[in-house]
RNA sequence: GGCCCCGUCGUCUAGAGGCCUAGGACACAGGCCUUUCACGCCUGCAACACGGGUUCGAAUCCCGUCGGGGUCACCA
């Protein structure tokens, strides 16, 4: 048998970090048995710009690697995969199931039915509608109609004996028909729902293998019911745990970012991002600025590969220790079996500590065009970068290292593209490096020493740094702390010997030139 | 509330009767390295929800309790 996933997406603007999950599970799934992944469009009911809301769900996917093999902008043999355009089969589904009396008219308005609801409830029963508006012949529909009624197309649901359903992830579990409900499949204007649909399209798509969350599994039976009812063939099924909000096991709700932010690990996560887009001129108003959806770790720099191994991680393992995978890994080891059956709280911790792996391996010739986009927007590099300023990126990310964790991150290293003027000089980090009297004597010693060094490079500087520790009897603290922020502005940065290197002769000399007059001339 | 699902360190998880004085990872704490930061290394903290069974033996099987979640639409 062909494997054959899906993953219904409805086209609500962006991707939901929980829904990316479920679908990098199809998608793995498929991959692994060599069968298809198929992406259908659930946009009935869809009053918005379809394409409009549809293109970031479409981007999204195509940015983590989780390409379909049928579907929008691929096409297909069963096309089309958009459910607005299938209506005509759900229409005629509808009619195999009233020929085949699975279903029947109902000319019950909503409120008769919430009365027998309610009445339900008071008495503390099952509800089960009365039938009392069914009408299955032409004349009885007439009737009804007479009155003005009209009428609904209800599921004939079978009101005892069990389902018994063998979950891939879950095992076995039962349902009694008596809990099912006479379901709407078509309303009353004629358009049908979405169980109908859904069913309908994964016979027509000869879907095998219905991987989902958790929170469809209340709707399997009337599924099955329905699969049944029109003769068409039984998937397997595969309910997956969802992704839960961190520390919690609510279900991860992008409208609910207010509350997270009170979780201090999704404070920072949104903070570190916000602090890149705010410095690329990109800054979200917060509803868009959410890391709930997977946009924003694009936008900040995150790295595919990392979103793709943490979220697998996420509700499954492979074994007691190996964490760390590459695609093609994933898409060897996956398997169903190993899914675990509780909700996984999203940790955005652990997110970060996936990214720094992935980077870590990456070389610097990966890593340059990454940082690349965020340097030129933030106004630090031309458009039309030379040769030397890919140099001089490639030798900041070398000697930042694992300093760089998302690619937005080479956004603290500004120093390294501003003129001397636009440096910024951290007030705090000026007051502590020049505090002591030897400060400025020693630095205007060594710029006398910085003169000579040849070649001005790492290892050279690094010795002739030394030399002159030695030769003037003080601890390199004492010199190397002036001389960063001198350099920088800042207290905390690079490997000193790398920034100048990175900076050259002229440039680290002007910069303690100026520090040595601003001191003057406005003394601590 | 009915039905369904779930329940191992704060978090992600390993564990399919003895290999468990419960392993790994992130986080946290302390230390080391060091030129600041990041990285790295070492050490530590820390869990089988509870109660009954079954068994020579249970985190693992059964029952119950409690807790959490999902779902109960002419939404998808």
């Amino acid at each position: 048998m062909t494997v054959r996933t899906r993953f219904a997406p409805s086209p609500t603007g962006y991707l939901h970090i929980g829904g990316v999950r479920t679908a990098l599970f199809c998608w793995l799934f498929a991959r692994r048995h060599g069968g298809q992944f198929i992406l259908r469009i659930d946009d009935t009911d869809q009053q918005r710009n379809v394409e409009e809301a549809l293109a970031p769900i479409l981007h999204g996917l195509k940015w983590l690697g989780i390409d379909w093999d049928e579907g929008p902008e691929v096409g297909g043999p069963y096309a089309p995969y958009y459910q607005s355009q299938r209506l005509d089969r759900y229409r005629a589904a509808v009619e195999k199931l009233l020929a085949g009396g699975h279903a029947y008219h109902d000319y019950a308005t909503p409120e008769e039915i919430q009365a027998e609801r309610k009445a339900a409830e008071a008495e503390k029963r099952i509800f089960t509608y009365s039938r009392r508006f069914l009408a299955e012949t032409p004349a009885d529909c007439a009737r009804f109609e007479a009155e003005g009624r009209k009428g609904v197309v209800r599921l004939k649901m079978p009101r005892e004996g069990k389902l018994v359903l063998d979950d891939l992830v879950r095992g076995r579990v039962e349902f009694n028909w008596a809990n099912e409900q006479d379901h709407v499949v078509q309303r009353a204007d004629g358009s049908c729902l979405y169980h109908l649909a859904n069913v309908v399209d994964d016979e027509d798509f000869h879907i095998s293998h219905v991987i989902r969350a958790e929170e469809h599994l209340s709707n399997t039976p009337r599924q099955v019911f329905l699969i049944q009812a029109l003769g068409y063939n039984l998937p397997q099924y595969a309910h997956l745990p969802f992704v839960a909000e961190p520390g919690s096991k609510n279900k991860l709700s992008k409208r609910k970012l207010d509350k997270y932010l009170k979780n201090k690990d999704f404070a920072q996560l949104v903070e570190h991002g916000n602090k890149i887009l705010h410095a690329i001129g990109e800054e979200k108003p917060p509803e868009l600025l959410n890391p709930v959806m997977v946009d924003f770790y694009e936008s900040v720099g995150y790295l595919p590969e990392a979103i793709v191994n943490y979220l697998t991680l996420l509700g499954w393992s492979w074994d007691d220790k190996t964490e760390q995978f590459t695609r093609e890994e994933l898409i060897e080891k996956f398997s169903l079996d190993r899914v675990n059956k509780a909700p996984a709280s999203f940790d955005p911790k652990k997110l970060l500590a996936f990214q720094l792996r992935h980077m870590q391996v990456l070389p610097v010739e990966q890593k340059v065009p990454l940082v690349l986009p965020y340097l030129q927007k933030a106004g630090l590099l031309s458009e039309q970068p030379n040769k030397l300023d890919f140099g001089k990126v490639a030798a900041v990310v070398r000697a930042a290292g694992d300093r760089i964790k998302v690619a937005g991150d080479v956004l603290d290293f500004p120093e390294f593209f501003v003129s001397d003027e636009q440096l910024v000089v951290d007030p705090d980090a000026r007051g502590k490096a020049f505090g002591k009297p030897e400060a400025v004597d020693l630095l205007k010693k060594w710029l006398e020493i910085l003169q000579t060094v040849k070649p001005f490079d790492d290892p050279t500087l690094e010795k002739r740094l030394h030399e002159f520790v030695a030769a003037e009897g003080i601890k390199i603290g004492q010199i190397i702390h002036p001389l960063r922020v001198a350099l920088t502005g800042k207290a905390v940065g690079l490997g000193l010997f790398d920034t100048f290197a990175i900076l050259g002769r002229l440039v680290s000399m002007s910069r303690i030139k100026r520090t040595l007059r601003s001191i003057e001339s406005m003394p601590l």
